[in-house]
DNA sequence: GGCATTCTGAAAGTAAGTTTCATCCGTGGC
DNA sequence: GCCACGGATGAAACTTACTTTCAGAATGCC
């Protein structure tokens, strides 16, 4: 039998190789073999069969079966899933990705990728992190209770707006964006006590959008400002200020990672009043869902 | 050009999880059963045998082999590899989050954002690892050449799809969006060889969409579509294939996150195409910029 | 040299993975 | 309504991979 039946001190979870290279010595001329293939690139082993390694081994299948064995494996699928596991950790996550940096005029479309992806990942994330749960909680309240909801926004933010408005359409509240001024203020005149306007603007500076936003608080609308600047001027006029974290790189991916941030922020509150009614919002989603069926084609192609 | 030759977005090096999450629509019942249990949990899978997973699965084994190869492996003991792979490197999410999964009935706001926010982070993350830096790259090569560029998409894809063709606009490139299934046919028929169509849906069977680029097609234009199954009936029309890797989780966020990952994937092309001619866009933005101006508010107003 | 011990691979045996094929079921054409 | 068709499916046959057994070879000890 085996020498001795020693119970390895070395964690389940990790450290195969380093635990197979401290066993190397006291393994047989033949396991050391394996052993020495095993520990040289885990990976390539991890994709080999037991005769293929065997042979490369300079083997029989039988040795590599005792070598599994012997490093504490219960046969040599599990070692092979184990290397796999242990050899994708090892692995370093390419972070030639510049921080919130420019992007270099020689990048290649990879680079690109890597680092608009970073940048946008990294806004929604912080946005998430510095949003304050309370004041999204009273906005929410106030979206639940209100008559009517306006949305605002201009070019960029006009398509947030839009899609807020959108969303709270098909949930069943009542909920208008203007795309043109002229309308936003008569819509904001007609709103009152217990109706919400909502302004967003990534800068904070768009007049339409402030003056909008005022016109709805003279009439005694809660007001809602969504914006990048806490400090901005339609901070001025809004009840409650929800802010985004898009660092400011360049004008290039400066301005879509504040859009992915306000959207986020926006599909929080959307889900905390979609939250509110659970039952009644489901059911407006299907019938909404079912009304553009006959828009779809149904075959699913399948492969050849 | 790129007639014949269909390119697909998907790389095969990373992202499996992703890549089948995304091909799940186009499995079959008993196929989708044996995905699901992948998905959800890429470790215990990969611990198992196939005889195990095909129980688990309430199926055969064969069909557990037609999975492997329905999403490109292959077979059994190389997905297990791989799974194993996936699963190591996978960071574990820090807290409750529940990962692509349902927000529960009783969460307060503050479990909202986490879990909305790290799953549309993920979706972005994850978008950016599966593209095909080659395949955006013809893509952005077809654009900058283009005469003209129209963007279709309904809906939510429609927002996204105008969002794309403001970005085209201010940098000087030709762009048409079309909210109308109409104007969207008629601007269709009037593409030529050269000229871009690019059909952006999130299912890939919005049958306006698809109608429009067969048009574009018909006409000689290349065609382009943004999707997040790799499968659906939509990339029959294309030329070129990009997909979005947005988990399908509940009715709430999922769409919220395939939102972003469509954005993420649309601001890599117009940067792409922005970098083509660096100092032309750069001073058609600026010149943009300074239109925009007097609709600002100066006064950034300080502490209160 | 004899004997015990360990190492080793051939071969037998078992389990896992793969292919084949008949059946089932839904769809679309007549 | 019927039939043909094609895809989906699992049972079973089959192949390959893995594991065990066992006997011979090597080593080392007297």
């Amino acid at each position: 039998m085996a020498k001795t039946t020693k119970v390895s001190a070395t964690h389940e979870s990790s450290g195969l190789i380093v635990h197979i290279s401290g066993l190397l010595p006291s393994l047989s001329p033949a396991e050391q073999r394996v052993a020495r293939l095993v520990v040289a690139d885990p990976a390539d082993a991890a994709r080999r069969t037991i005769t293929d390694l065997a042979t490369a081994a300079e083997t029989s299948e039988a040795t590599v079966i005792r070598f599994c064995r012997s490093v504490g494996m219960e046969g040599y699928p599990q070692l092979r899933i184990r290397l796999a596991a242990e050899a994708a950790r090892r692995v370093e996550p390419p972070d030639a990705r510049v921080v919130g940096g420019d992007i270099p005029p020689g990048a290649d479309l990879a680079q690109i990728i890597a680092t608009i992806s970073f940048n946008d990942a990294r806004a929604v994330e912080e946005t998430a992190e510095q949003l304050d749960p309370a004041v999204c909680e009273q906005v929410v309240d106030a979206i639940t209770a209100a008559g009517r909801v306006d949305v605002y926004g201009a070019a960029a933010s006009g398509f947030v707006a839009s899609d807020f408005q959108q969303k709270l359409h098909r949930i069943g509240r009542t909920a208008f964006y203007w795309p043109d001024i002229h309308m936003a203020l008569t819509s904001a005149a007609l709103l009152g006590k217990g109706d919400v306007a909502i302004g967003i603007s990534h800068t904070g500076t768009t007049s339409d959008v402030i003056e909008v936003l005022q016109q709805a608080k003279a009439r005694g609308a809660t007001t809602v400002a969504l914006t990048n600047f806490p400090r901005s001027p339609i901070t001025d006029t809004a009840d409650f200020v929800l802010t985004t974290a898009a660092r400011e790189t360049t004008y290039r991916s400066g301005a879509m990672a504040s859009r992915l941030a306000q959207l986020t922020v926006i599909d929080c509150l959307f889900v905390g009043v979609a939250a509110r009614n659970r039952t009644k919002a489901r059911r407006a989603l299907e019938v909404t869902a079912e009304a553009v069926q006959p828009h779809r084609v149904t075959s699913a192609r399948r492969s050849r």
